[in-house]
Formats: C-alpha cells, structure tokens, sequence
DNA sequence: GTCAATGCAAACATTTTGCAACTCT
DNA sequence: AGAGTTGCAAAATGTTTGCATTGAC
C-alpha cells in the first residue's frame, strides 16, 4: 500500500499543485486544499466517494461534484494516479513522494499487493522504442491467485 | 489490431463456446451464435454498443441486454478480453488465435498500438514468484505520444 | 415439458453538467 | 470587479435486472 507520507511531502505536494493551479489562471481554493489534503492523508486506494464519505465524517463538507473535479487536476497534475481494479468505479491512488509501484490482484480474495515498477518501467522503454512511440506512463497488473487463496484451492 | 481471423478459427472457437455452455447446462442459442460470430469478424477493439450497432446495421436483430450477458460469457471461457483504454465503457477485443499483445495508446491522439506480450508474460512471472504469487493473466498498458503527435508537437 | 434465454423497459451506479450564488486574487 | 468555483439537483452514461414471453434440448 502506499505509505503514509511525511508532512513535509504534503506541503510539498500543495506547493505544486498551487503552481499547477496558477500556471492555468486557476485558483487554490479551501475545498481543494482540503481535498488534497484528504487524498495525502489517505494511505490506501480509494474511490471518489469513498474520499467524500471520509471528508464528511470529519465535518469537511464538500460537494460531490466538487470531489470529482478535482480529482481530476490532481490526476493532471500528476500527484494523483488512476488504478483500474474492477470494471466498475475508477480508484485513485496519490502517488506523490512514493517509489513508482504496480499491483497484483488476486483473483479470489481481491487482495491488493504492491511492487516496485523499476523493472517495468525499463521493459516498456525498450518496447516503446521499437515503435518509436515516447512513453510517459503506464498502467500494469498481475491478476492471479494470492498464497492463501492458492493454498486454499489446492488443499 | 487483432488481424482477421480464418474461418477455421472460427469454428473452433464455436466449439470451445459450445462445449463451454454445455458443460454449464446453458443453451447455445442463435443469438450467442450470432454474437460470437460478430464479434470474431471484428478486427478491431470494440465496445459493447458498437458491437450492438454493428450487427443491427446488419439486420441481426439483438437485444442489448443479451449483447451484455454474452460478452460476460465469452470474457469467461476466455474467447473475449476486457481491455480499459478510458475510464469509461469496457473496451473487448478478441483474443481467440491471436498472438497475446498488450498495447500502447496515444494520449493525443488515441491511437493503438499493439506489441507482443512475450517479454511482459516473463516479467510478469518473475515479479509474481517473488510474492508468492500465481500469475494467471495481466493488463498492460504503455501511455505516451506516437511518433506522429511526438513531430507534431516538438515542431 | 422443462429450464434457461430473450427483449424490453425500468432500475442502477457512477460521473458529468447547468446554473445561481459565492469566493479567491 | 471579475473570472473562476462551488453545491445542488438534474442529466447523462454505461451496464444490470425483473419479468412476461419465447426457445433450446
């Protein structure tokens, strides 16, 4: 799972997306701060509503749409990643301050495991330049059976 | 692209659906057969809407509904892949035959480009081994600039 | 004849949008 | 002051479901 992340890359992180912001004429508004704040603070992935569930547990009252909207900066700029677990809803993820990662999913149980996109990231540079096609991202995972479910099945 | 398939291929793929509903106790009716036809004679990623369009324009009348429930079908016995390219409809393609490959997509222009999986399926398993994982399938996607919007936009 | 499949329309879940009121800068 | 932002509710999208009718085996 992503890691809770020092407050010092959060303040990090608002320093970038208020020069995002500002780049495009746009403006550092208290919901967004507070969303981006909310999205840091979250060591898990999470859906859209989930997100505004937890903000108004803790009495921040934001609007859904507003959730949505700026999400969607924040995927633009970078700080948050789109995951896309099951054909349903988009999961988010932020992804600022941590080593660039993938998922396996199993199967059965769902569980989520994380690791390091190093050798990934290596393997689609050179896929990418046999179709001199400049890669910038990529989305990656490993669907199967974890250990218990696979012991589970077998047994 | 999935490249056009032999009609030889299609009849095994008739086949392997066939035996997969009887195993089930389900019915091989005209509309699956239809369905599975149309969508072996796509060579294109396609969406469930498209699909639908698809076999009106060619008189094969079908309900949604059952475009839907089939496609579910054949993800299942493994004759259809779900593939996300958006956040929003499922994209299929048809892997019956076909050599696996994985893709990349154009962030401007949208463009697919497909490439062997060979090289991803053994990163894949090495990763998995390591977690104790076991690898059954995986969704691979490379997110960039093709080499025409790449020219374009350093121009 | 039985049990499953179909088609339709209504239901559903998620996300987007229009608009009047509001707020950063 | 003015352009962008908010929240709400309505709309839109893509997909699923209930049910009476139809069809495969």
């Amino acid at each position: 799972m992503a890691r809770p992340v020092s407050e010092e890359i959060i303040r990090t992180a608002e320093n970038v997306f208020r020069e995002f912001l500002r780049d495009r004429g746009l403006k550092y508004t208290g919901e967004r701060e507070k969303i981006l704040s909310a999205v840091m603070h979250t060591d898990e992935h999470f859906e859209a509503e989930e997100l505004l569930r937890l903000m108004w547990q803790e009495s921040n009252r934001v609007g859904k749409a507003t959730v949505y909207r700026t999400l969607k900066l924040l995927v633009e700029c970078g700080i948050v990643k789109e995951v896309h677990f099951s054909n349903k809803q988009v999961h988010y993820e932020h992804t600022y301050g941590q080593d660039p990662h993938d998922h396996m999913v199993c199967r059965r149980c769902g569980r989520i495991i994380e690791f390091d996109a190093g050798e990934v990231v290596k393997l689609r540079t050179v896929i990418a330049a046999h179709a001199r096609f400049h890669a910038l991202s990529h989305r990656f995972q490993i669907l199967g059976l974890c250990e218990v479910c696979r012991k589970a099945s077998s047994g």
